[in-house]
DNA sequence: TAAAACCTTGGAGTGTGCTCCAAGCAAGCG
DNA sequence: CGCTTGCTTGGAGCACACTCCAAGGTTTTA
């Protein structure tokens, strides 16, 4: 009855602003079968996304148990891992749905993928570009408001 | 009547991959009195979301003519690049929001300005460190399908 | 002065990427 | 056996950031 599916930890606002990213935790080893909720854990999605993926075709065929419950492999947490890194590029998901195709059709599709590739390459490179032009921007402003928080200060001193 | 609002290029796919970004036409000098036309022009946002801005409070007062319509100002041509700048780091327009209430809120609200514009800040610095994680991903990718696609050639060749 | 182009508003609609629900089956434990 | 916990499905719902509409007033051009 009661679902409650592990609502991925809210993390709005980057709390601990002094550490690396929030790891995912590491793949035992010799494991090559997963259960949904260790997918869960493993890679930090939700069992609704997970589903959600393989409807939409972003997921190649996931095993299952004998009574029909999905048995991820490693191939498939390191497709996920793809996924994750693509979405973070602002990739959208039915471009990734075009790969996740691709692939399904094989080798003869080689030439296809590598443009698909190269081109978000170049959007990655062009969002890195306007990224860094933004912090430049966010710096001055923010040295304005350092200094004049400094002034401030000397103000109440003086 | 007819409407038509200049429904903003389709840059669906980034057509010319070896052309800068698509840079906005410059204003023109010693004007500062422009038409929301005239403000879509100049900074590729659309009539709509213009007002939309307005009425969620994310823009400085804007003037009007005397029979109500928008005069935008150099001063909010400057306010709407910025917004554009934080709308390119992912930043949410509720953030943004917040932080044109701060500014309207005048000169006590520095500190807070600070903090706001410096946790931007880190999380431009991480997006960034993001995308280069993914662009080595991309780029071995990239290197396996370019060797396959000799192999294969040199495979027809001989 | 008339037509065409442009601007106004509040509110409704859209696309994306999830997110959740209801109802039911299955597996492990005491 | 009953209880709890976990997994299944199709479809509905949601948050965000626009995007558009209808109906009407304004400005510019010919």
């Amino acid at each position: 009855m009661t679902v409650m599916e592990t609502t991925s930890t809210t993390s709005t606002a980057s709390a601990d602003s002094c550490a690396g990213p929030p790891r995912q935790p590491r793949r035992p080893d010799g494991q090559d079968k997963y259960t949904i909720s260790e997918v869960v854990t493993l890679t930090g999605l939700t069992a609704h996304t997970l589903r959600w993926y393989e409807r939409i075709g972003l997921m190649p065929h996931i095993d299952r148990s004998h009574t029909g419950q999905r048995r991820y492999r490693n191939r498939d947490l390191d497709w996920l891992d793809l996924v994750g890194k693509l979405r973070l590029t602002g990739m959208p998901v039915a471009d990734m749905v075009r790969y996740a195709e691709l692939v399904r059709e094989g080798d003869h599709t080689y030439a296809e993928r590598f443009d698909l590739l190269k081109s978000t390459r170049d959007d990655v490179l062009s969002r890195i570009a306007e990224l860094q032009d933004t912090l430049a921007v966010l710096d001055r402003k923010i040295n304005f408001y350092a200094d004049a928080g400094q002034a401030l200060a000397s103000e109440r001193a003086s």
